[in-house]
DNA sequence: CGATGAGTTGAAACGTCTCAATCTACGTGG
DNA sequence: CCACGTAGATTGAGACGTTTCAACTCATCG
């Protein structure tokens, strides 16, 4: 049957050529997949549904229905908190997941809210389930992205269980440096998307300490900063701070 | 063929009651699959490995090879640190996996050490996903429970997110409890696996600070504490203590 | 160009850490 | 069975780090 044929070699090379333009491609949960399962993923993908900044992603108690991936821009996830606060539990960069918490109660856990304008590809879950079913390499996938997610986030809460306020922003900089270094982005070179606010929310600081150690930080070289723009200036002064041996950048300064 | 239809029954039937012994028969990942799928996969664990109080379950850099759950005792997780100091990332009470982070990198990420005498389950992962690949009630299973670990990984981002020490501990208190409801225990009352030093190492805080904070909460009569006993008297002051509206103890009991 | 929100800075109050001493429970060997 | 050693836990006091509240600066946008 050639017109079925001709009809579906179309389809897969649009969508393909709509990946390659998606510099993500080998991020999200397309990696490791056979042409053939690709192509299927694919085909259920919602491309590039648009979000401006603080526009919500999905919210606390909203039912579950796609996984996301953060094409451009960043989003953040919080628990909003009785009062009006938020107490901000991730943030996701381009090639990131998100939602991947819901599926088990079939509900959202928590807020996600652009933090800039927003491009984001959705994945319906019970397609993807179902595909997962028939197709082992998305299943295998799939595990394995879970997996990944896992490691990340006890990577985090290493993050979070620094002592001291610097440690904490040394440690939570250079894991965004790798971030943006495994999406192809500067590990060096980078804008903040997330306020000073946001920030020491995620870290368990308050803002004016995240905003004083920034500037600490720059008065001793360590990094460059002006407003969301950061320049890693040392690296090992930096993975120093993180470890908690640096304290004191004056002394260190000093030989 | 009776004489091989006789054989299954009786595999079946002790490996029913091998679990039906085991109090943690719906927690872990064989809750909600069909009785024959659950029998295939019964048959794939091996089943109590004893490990006792400091002996290690895994180590970094280790291969992978399976999932473990708890039966009875607790586990800690933690990366080494340069100079002998533990970075703790997580405590795993009875009914709990471990090394689901380490399925992606195919290497362990961390180091597992017994809390005390502890019993282990062990799943192959090579054999539970070639199961999974069959059948499909194992999956679906499989990806529920990772998407549980990771929104119980988000909620743990929100006890670390907290500014002061005592909402830290106070939810790491709640936490605590919850888990051990949900496994069959009292949330009022528990034994703490863990050191001091182990706390304060999981919630960023000084071991003094850790054991400061018990003795004033004891002394507010929200928790009656003695070493590694502890009994939640005040549910609401601790949950209150939790969202950082507490501060100052002596001040909330004047009234 | 004024309004707004985010970021920075200062000073004082407060919380947490550090170091050191003491105490307790527990296991070991005499 | 007791004495001892040890590891974990508690307590105190002073140093230090972080928060709080407030004022101020800076960029952005209508």
């Amino acid at each position: 049957m050639p017109g079925r044929d001709a009809v579906q070699t179309v389809d897969l090379r649009a969508l393909k050529v709509a990946c390659k333009h998606c510099n993500l491609f080998q991020l999200c949960l397309l990696a490791g997949l056979a042409e053939a399962d690709l192509a299927l993923l694919e085909s259920i993908i919602e491309r590039g549904r648009l979000f401006r900044r603080g526009d919500h992603l999905f919210q606390v108690g909203e039912r579950f229905r796609v996984v996301c991936a953060v094409k451009s821009g960043s989003v953040k996830t919080y628990f909003p908190l009785d009062g009006g606060g938020e107490q901000v539990v991730g943030f996701h960069l381009p090639g990131e997941l998100l939602g991947l918490d819901a599926i088990n109660a079939e509900t959202h856990q928590c807020n996600a809210k652009a933090l800039g304008t927003t491009s984001v590809c959705e994945l319906p879950f019970d397609r993807l389930e179902g595909l997962a079913s028939v197709v082992k390499s998305v299943q295998r996938q799939m595990v394995r992205i879970m997996s990944k997610q896992i490691s990340y986030d006890q990577a985090a809460r290493a993050i979070h269980g620094k002592r001291h306020a610097e440690g904490r922003l040394a440690a939570f900089l250079l894991n965004l440096s790798t971030r943006f270094e495994q999406r192809g982005f500067s590990p060096l070179e980078f804008n903040l998307a997330m306020s000073r606010l946001d920030i020491g929310s995620y870290l368990g600081l308050a803002e004016e300490t995240v905003s004083r150690l920034f500037t600490r930080f720059q008065k001793d070289g360590v990094v460059a900063v002006q407003r969301k723009y950061v320049c890693i200036r040392d690296l090992d002064r930096l993975r120093v701070a993180a470890n908690g041996s640096y304290m004191n950048g004056a002394a260190a300064r000093s030989d």
